[in-house]
DNA sequence: TGTCGCTATATTTGACAATATATAACGATA
DNA sequence: TATCGTTATATATTGTCAAATATAGCGACA
């Protein structure tokens, strides 16, 4: 029997969700594609719920972290600001951090309790 | 404003939840009183969701981890194995120390990114 | 052998979230 | 000024999961 040990972390502004997985996920997304209606095809999630992530994201953060613009060439598009880009950096190293922290957490326990 | 990192640790066995954090809640409420229907009720849980928890705990562990009887004085009961116990140890030392990593690498990123 | 409070299990109901659908607005470009 | 693909927003529908409800079974004990 194998056990391993998950995590998911995400970060709190004022008790609300301000960035976790999935948001940075989507951030990414948006990077590649230049767009949030291809970035939320690409990770097949409704263009509503990547606009309300992105919304609340933008709103809640201390700076703009995707800039969209409608109409003109193209029909519009979104993409992230240096800060938004720090932003995913940030989180990845955090979470990588955790992973590797929390394995040699359960190696300390393994033999003893699972 | 204020950034508050937050954090979920579940330990998974064959890609199934074996333990998460409300698992572990419902073990310390059966230790306390001592019946699967009470520490549902102190958790506002139901007691079929309960049920359900325990019962794939148990299977999916190693070893027992709680032990049931029907009928009876009383009408029966539930309480932890030493496993039991040891598992809710293990998880909350491990969660603990998640946190504390967690601050730690927050405060490392903080004046830079968030 | 009847009572008790609990475990064990199935079934129905309901709430809420995720999804789908529809439509308006926008601005560069031709 | 007509077209285009996108953002922005509201509304309707669907699907999923939790909760509520119901009921059977159990064993010590009086």
């Amino acid at each position: 029997m194998k056990y391993k040990i998950k995590s998911r972390i995400w970060i709190e502004a004022d008790d609300n969700v301000l960035l976790g997985e999935g948001r940075v996920a989507l951030l990414k997304a948006i990077e590649e594609t230049g767009s949030l209606s291809k970035a939320a095809k690409s990770l097949k999630m409704s263009y509503k719920k990547a606009w309300s992530l992105i919304d609340a994201l933008n709103s809640r953060a201390q700076k703009q972290v995707v800039i969209t613009s409608i109409g003109g060439k193209g029909g519009g598009g979104a993409k992230l600001t240096p800060y938004g880009k720090n932003l995913i950096d940030a989180f990845d190293t955090i979470n990588q951090n955790c992973w590797a922290f929390l394995d040699k957490e359960m190696k300390k326990q393994l033999y003893h309790d699972f």
